[in-house]
DNA sequence: CGGAATCTTGAGGCCCGTCAATAACGGTGG
DNA sequence: CCACCGTTATTGACGGGCCTCAAGATTCCG
């Protein structure tokens, strides 16, 4: 394998992470020994379900998909961890399996901390106890908002959120799409063909404008938003 | 207003909610000094999206529905709020309103910390902000089920889960439907009429038997498991 | 007992999922 | 640089599940 491009040591896991930021610097440097890192190419699983689940998993760099598999065979996307995202299920309740995937998107490199030294950590530094419970409240609202959305919102209109939010925040006029259409698909609750569709039909209405086949731009916010 | 066929105390509460069960009886104690407490009567709203979000509120005795309401006007159920339940969101970020609805489903009493007071109790009690971090996570597995069924499962398959666990724990073999159909539809993501006719549907299949409109009999739980 | 809310049942239609075939893309090696 | 092949995307035809609208039946509760 090629050396990597950037060093990513346990001391940037604690840095890149939200619920260590205000931390003292001196537990910093204790949780800095508490953690390993790992490498994985595109494509790797961080974990399937039905492994044990033992460690708070932390994205250093990197891009992750973590989606479950219904009865049926169908992937639901249930969130995409960027940097400085970690998935939580697995330090927080004891003897229980994943019942989710995680699964690389691009080479990432990843930090755990097992859920014993967590739990340690937790009950000696209160501000991390906090921290994380804010960071899972985030998680409760967005989980929320996606449920409301999926079950209430035409695809249409799921999908013009999703673009407003993807090109939220970038300048750029035209933006890429970060995902492939299937895990768009997987991530709105429908199928890559419907998106493909749709994608057609708002350019074709005006709304944006097709760039390439993951290249956008967006013409008309304001009817974006008020689709449905 | 008509005198409470039972009191419900402060310490009522704290000695109810799972977060606090297994804390020293002097930080109890503590806590039950923090802790206000209301009645509601049946239909009436704990809080609604917009308001000021700026405690924890905690169910003591009775039940609510907490949803969501989309921009076309669908409401969607989030959850069904238990004795001894409690709702997270509003003691965890600073300025934040609510961004959904709670409506009690009976009369109900419910306890309350202010922010500010569960915020400091959180620093000063680790073992309860580890309570939380597991509660809150639990809540977490919970909607990340709820997202992947609704996405991926048919309405009948839902129905027959939500029939399954809903009849799970009693051991009637004739159990009522806690919820009138409408809230049903809107937790299973449907509608009234869908409810309906899955209901006959599922009863002609001979894996349920309809008692009055409101009560069944599971007789088959295989093939119910095994919908979709 | 009476009126309001809830539930049931039917008819009709549309959104979107499925299946399938073609096209475009992207990486690899010659 | 181009030819090649697997992956991904597009487009069409079709069907079905479920939503909508509406009317009638039933239940609930004062």
């Amino acid at each position: 394998m090629a050396k990597l491009a950037h060093d990513h040591t346990a001391e940037d896991c604690v840095e890149l992470v939200t619920i260590f930021q205000n931390l003292s610097k001196k537990d910093k440097d204790t949780i800095a020994t508490l953690v390993t890192h790992h490498h994985y190419k595109s494509g790797e699983y961080l974990f399937s379900a039905g492994d044990a689940s033992d460690s708070l998993i932390i994205v250093a760099h990197g891009q992750a998909k973590v989606f479950q598999m219904s009865a049926n065979g169908k992937e639901q996307m249930l969130r995409i961890l960027q940097t400085g995202d970690f998935d939580g299920e697995a330090a927080l309740f004891s003897n229980t399996d994943h019942n989710s995937f995680a699964q690389t998107l691009m080479d990432t490199d990843v930090c755990q901390i097992s859920r014993s030294d967590f739990q340690k950590l937790m009950q000696e530094t209160p501000e991390m106890a906090v921290n994380m419970v804010n960071a899972l409240g985030r998680r409760i609202a967005q989980l929320e908002q996606q449920t409301t959305e999926v079950t209430t919102a035409s695809v249409e209109s799921r999908l013009a959120n999703y673009l407003l939010e993807t090109s939220a925040g970038l300048d750029e006029e035209i933006f890429t799409l970060p995902l492939k259409k299937k895990d768009i698909a997987t991530y709105l609750g429908t199928t890559p063909e419907t998106i493909s569709r749709k994608l057609t039909s708002l350019a074709k209405q005006g709304m944006i404008e097709k760039i390439s086949n993951n290249k956008f731009k967006i013409l008309d916010t304001d009817r974006l938003m008020m689709i449905d």
